[in-house]
DNA sequence: TCCATATATCCAGAATAATGGAAATTAGTT
DNA sequence: AACTAATTTCCATTATTCTGGATATATGGA
């Protein structure tokens, strides 16, 4: 997780629609939504949908995948795990010892493909 | 901690020059840096600096405070464990109760003022 | 008070990002 | 092939952000 990779993801999820969108696909893991939908849900034309779920693709954040005509988005919270790794690194006092063991724990938190499915 | 925070927060980060500004800072904690010596460090001008500054005290990722001629800037680590918690809340498939226990100890991991001194 | 230092504010130009209409692409259906 | 549906790309307009010179404000010293 360098510099530039970080800065793509922070300002993906800095913007309203996108902050919404990514919140909407992580609590609707693993099924994920369609573009379509989810530009209904927001309440935005579905090209601009398409444009903020491209940064967001870009960014690592989320994983499209068609099924028939819909494609439908599934957040990725690797790149938010590492993210957050990214910040806490230098967390107490550049001591990262003192982190190592919350961020080991942050780790399997959130594997991919992993979590329960508790509802959609 | 709200979407707009959140958004305020995430905005200040995503910038290069305060990226780089926001983990100088994180990694001298607790004495900070001074206004001036940031902008010499990053190397941009003083008022480029303040500007940036500004926007990092706003989302309260930073807090200044004058000491004579200066004013010594901090990282506040509290924003970013919000921010940080907000992001990870809907995890897990929407099942808080599974983050819940990682959430409890991220949480005690970065107080301010209570981080022990390693160097500076 | 006068001067030097440190930082912030004002302002404007340049760069970047957001938005959405129109058209193109991709996939399924008949 | 012709048609519909779903999504994306193209493109231009608008809005926002970044940058830094010039200036203003605040502090301490002579």
């Amino acid at each position: 997780m360098d510099n530039t990779k970080t800065i793509a993801a922070l300002a993906a999820l800095a913007q309203a629609t996108r902050l919404e969108t990514f919140r909407l696909l992580v609590s609707n893991e693993p099924d994920g939504i369609a573009a379509g939908e989810l530009a209904r849900l927001i309440g935005v034309p579905s090209n601009t949908m398409s444009a903020h779920l491209s940064t967001l693709s870009q960014a690592g954040l989320v994983k499209g995948e068609r099924h028939s005509r819909s494609i439908i988005y599934r957040a990725d919270l690797d790149v938010l795990r590492d993210v957050t790794l990214y910040l806490l690194k230098d967390c107490c006092g550049g001591n990262a010892s003192l982190c190592a063991p919350l961020i080991d724990e942050l780790s399997p938190c959130c594997p991919p493909n992993t979590r329960p499915q508790v509802d959609a």
